[in-house]
DNA sequence: GTTGTTGCAAATACTTTGCAACTAT
DNA sequence: ATAGTTGCAAAGTATTTGCAACAAC
């Protein structure tokens, strides 16, 4: 599991001409192996520098999610107070966001209906949706 | 209507224990006489620059639009690329918008099933919805 | 050996803030 | 007169970039 997903990954350092590289690798097995879906990049650079052995800097880690991103191994949440959350985007499926105002929660959900109806309302007026942002801002009702 | 917006500003204003001043009419004013509905806080600061006599600086911009804004007079749009748009808000009704990434135009649309279903999910959720934010980013359908 | 990659520090872009001068009440 | 407001320039924050040293192929 660990192994296909580096595999994939080298694949794709492949496709685009980019070399295998120790950093490379730990910033992937960082976002791919932790339990924590919603960080941003400091947070896993910092639970990078914590737990592993390699040295690796910051704009590293921006660069290495840019490619990752870019090939939807990784999902870029943006749009919220300060700068962006980045999450594992393998082996799961398309959701969007609901974040709890008073704790900082954050609760995944799906709706097929609701994306249809996306896909829906952009065709009425002439466009396909190329990707979207769809996040609540919520409170726990009995609040 | 101009005369209505700017009684409702001041009473607002009032409301805050703010002061009533040249710089912050002219900042609703701007914003809210505009046909330009999505501008960045430079180009309000630059428009006001250009035409008015009074003296107006960015931080004046900033700190009067926030106030607009929790007072619902202005709406922040962000979670795009370079900073936040704002829109008048007043005597408007709500509505989301779609992004076409070719030219950047954007459009309004509002869908009462899709709000509904919005607030059913985060009630399933046990939550209800303080605030939302979709977006739509698409391309022609022919493209 | 060659060419891509890295870390660092500086740059960037948008927004916020401290402070002394100013202005509304 | 007093307390809030302003403009300015500096600081802040998240992210990007130029460059010399370094590593992968």
């Amino acid at each position: 599991m660990k192994d296909k997903s580096m595999i994939l990954f080298k694949k794709i350092l492949q496709s685009e001409g980019l070399r295998y590289t120790k950093q490379r690798e730990v910033v992937w097995s960082e976002i791919n192996g932790s339990n924590e879906q919603h960080r941003n990049a400091d947070q896993i650079y910092l639970s990078i520098i914590n737990k592993s052995k390699v040295k690796v800097s910051r704009a590293t880690v921006y660069r290495t999610i840019d490619v990752l991103v870019k090939h939807n191994l990784v999902k870029k949440i943006d749009g919220l107070e300060n700068g962006s959350l980045y999450e594992n985007r393998l082996d799961r499926k398309h959701h969007d966001h609901m974040i709890c105002l008073e704790t900082g929660n954050i609760i995944e959900f799906y709706n097929k209906e609701l994306e249809l109806l996306q896909d829906q309302i952009a065709e009425e007026k002439g466009y396909k949706i190329v990707r979207h942002v769809h996040q609540l801002f919520v409170k726990p009702i009995d609040s």
